[in-house]
DNA sequence: CAAAAATGGTCTAAACATCAGGCCCCTAGA
DNA sequence: TCTAGGGGCCTGATGTTTAGACCATTTTTG
C-alpha cells in the first residue's frame, strides 16, 4: 500500500487548533460550575481581584469573563461596598409560557439528550462497581450522608451532583467524569435545574443509597441497573411536563 | 455536612487557567503524533505554508512550532526545493527519551482516553444493533463496501471513519454520533487516521465487516464484544510502544 | 452626618502573540 | 544555466494580556 501524495495527502486529515481565548475559557468555566450548582443561586462570587489571583489571569480577563456571564444572564453585580458579582437568582424559565417557549422547540433534543445521560451514566455505574477503591469507597459514603443532610433545594443539587460525582470518580477515567459533568451542565440548563417535583425527590432519596451502595459492594450489574432506572427519572418528569404543557396550550389557545 | 465557606471554598474551578501558546500547542501535537506512528521516520511533512493553512494558523506560529521540535530533535529541515521538513530519521538512542519527556506526562491521559473510547464505541455498537432501521442498514452496507475498495493509506482513513460514523448514526442518536467523532478526533490529535502498523491494519480489515454485520444482524451483544476487541487495537499499540520505552529506558541507564 | 473602606468601572502604557504578506536564500532538476 | 519549490527572515498591523493607577458608588463606621 504506497502512500499517494496527491489524493488527499493531508487534505481532511489535518484540523484547525481552536484558539480560544482566555476570557472565554474562564466564562466557561464559570458557566459550567454554575450550572452544577457549584455556585447557588445569589451566591457571591469572590471579588474581581481575588478572582484574578486565583486564576493566575489579569482582571482584565476576569473582568471580560464576567461580562460575557453577565450578557448571557448568568450573574448580576452591585457596586459600591458589599456589592460583588451575584450569581442570577432567576436562572432560567420559571413560568409555563417561557418553559414551552424553551422547551417545546428543543424536545427532541432533551430526548436525545437525557438518553444519552442514561446511557453514560449507567456505563459509569457499572465501570464504578468494577473499579472503585477504597478512596473512593470513602467518599461516596461522604456523599451518601451528606445528601441525606441536605434540607434546601439548593443544598440537594448541589449534593445530588457531589454524590454522582463521586460514583464518576470511582472509575478513574478523567473523560468519563467530565463527560458526566458537561451532559448535567447541558441538562441543568436545558432547565432551571433539574426538574423537580416532591414524588421525584422522594424517589431520588431512596434510590441515592442503594445505587451508592451497589458501587462501594463492587455488583456492576446491579450497579448499572439501578442507575439506569435512577436516571430515568428525569425524562420521566419531562414527559410529564411536556404533556402538561400541551394540555395548556391546547386549552389557552382554541 | 455544611460548606464551609471559608476552608476550602471552592473546588477545582478555581485553579489558575493554563496559558499554552499556539505554537507550543501545535508542537506537542506533531510530537504524539510521531510517537505514535503517523509520521515515520523521514516522512516529509506538508510544507510550512500548507501546514499553516491546515491548521487555520499563520506561517509564524507553524515556524514556532517546527523550531521547538528541531531543538528536541524530532525533525530536521532541508532547504531548497525538494526540501522541507523531515521526521528524524535516526531517532537514534536518545529518541525514547526525548519521546518520554515529551510523552509520559501525558500517558495516563492516553490510556485513559483510549479506554473511554473503548467502552463509548462498545455501547454504540450495542446500541446500533438494537436500533438500525432499513435505511441505516443500507448506509452500514455501503461504507462496508466503500472500505473493501479501499487501497491507499488515507483512503482507508476516510472508509474507516465513514463506516464507524454509520455504524454511531444507527444508535440514532446525535450526541452518540457526536461523541464518537469528538473522540476519533483527540484520538488522532487532528490527524484524522489512527496510528497504525500494518499487523493494526490487517486486524482492522478482518474486523470491520464482522462487526457490521454484527449490527446488521441485530445481535447487541455481539456487537458490543467486537467493537470492544476492535477498539483495543489503537491501546495495545500504545502499550506496546510505553513497553519498548521503558525497556530501553532501562537497560541504557543501568 | 462625614469619612473610610470595599467594591465594581475605566483608562493607559507596555509586553506579548498572532497574522498577512513580501522578499531573500538555497538547491534539485530541467 | 535557469527555474521552481522549498525554508528563512523581516516588517507592519492587529489582537490579547498584563500591571497598575485612578474613578464611581455604596455600605459601614466613627
Amino acid at each position: 500500500m504506497t502512500v499517494p501524495a496527491e489524493s488527499a495527502p493531508f487534505g481532511a486529515l489535518l484540523t484547525p487548533m481552536p484558539m480560544r481565548t482566555a476570557g472565554e475559557r474562564v466564562a466557561e468555566r464559570f458557566v459550567t460550575a454554575i450550572a452544577l450548582g457549584e455556585f447557588v443561586s445569589g451566591q457571591r462570587l469572590p471579588t474581581e481581584r481575588e478572582l484574578a489571583a486565583l486564576l493566575a489571569v489579569s482582571r482584565t480577563t476576569v473582568r471580560e469573563a464576567i461580562q460575557r456571564l453577565q450578557a448571557s444572564g448568568y450573574v448580576r453585580t452591585r457596586r459600591g461596598r458589599g456589592g460583588g458579582t451575584f450569581v442570577a437568582a432567576d436562572l432560567g424559565p420559571d413560568s409555563d409560557e417561557m418553559i414551552r417557549r424553551t422547551l417545546v422547540p428543543a424536545w427532541q433534543e432533551l430526548t436525545e439528550l437525557l438518553e444519552f445521560r442514561q446511557m453514560i451514566e449507567r456505563m459509569i455505574a457499572r465501570t464504578a462497581a468494577e473499579r472503585r477503591d477504597d478512596s473512593d469507597v470513602a467518599a461516596i459514603r461522604k456523599a451518601v450522608e451528606a445528601y441525606a443532610k441536605a434540607d434546601s433545594r439548593d443544598a440537594c443539587r448541589v449534593a445530588d451532583h457531589a454524590l454522582h460525582r463521586a460514583i464518576a470518580a470511582a472509575t478513574h477515567n478523567r473523560h468519563l467524569v467530565d463527560l458526566s459533568i458537561r451532559i448535567r451542565r447541558q441538562v441543568t440548563l436545558g432547565f432551571d435545574a433539574e426538574p423537580s417535583s416532591p414524588e421525584v425527590h422522594e424517589r431520588a432519596v431512596r434510590q441515592h443509597p442503594v445505587l451508592a451502595e451497589a458501587v462501594i459492594a463492587g455488583r456492576p450489574d446491579r450497579a448499572a441497573q439501578l442507575a439506569a432506572e435512577h436516571f430515568s427519572l428525569t425524562e420521566k418528569m419531562l414527559r410529564e411536563l411536556h404533556a402538561r404543557i400541551r394540555l395548556r396550550s391546547v386549552q389557552a389557545a382554541p
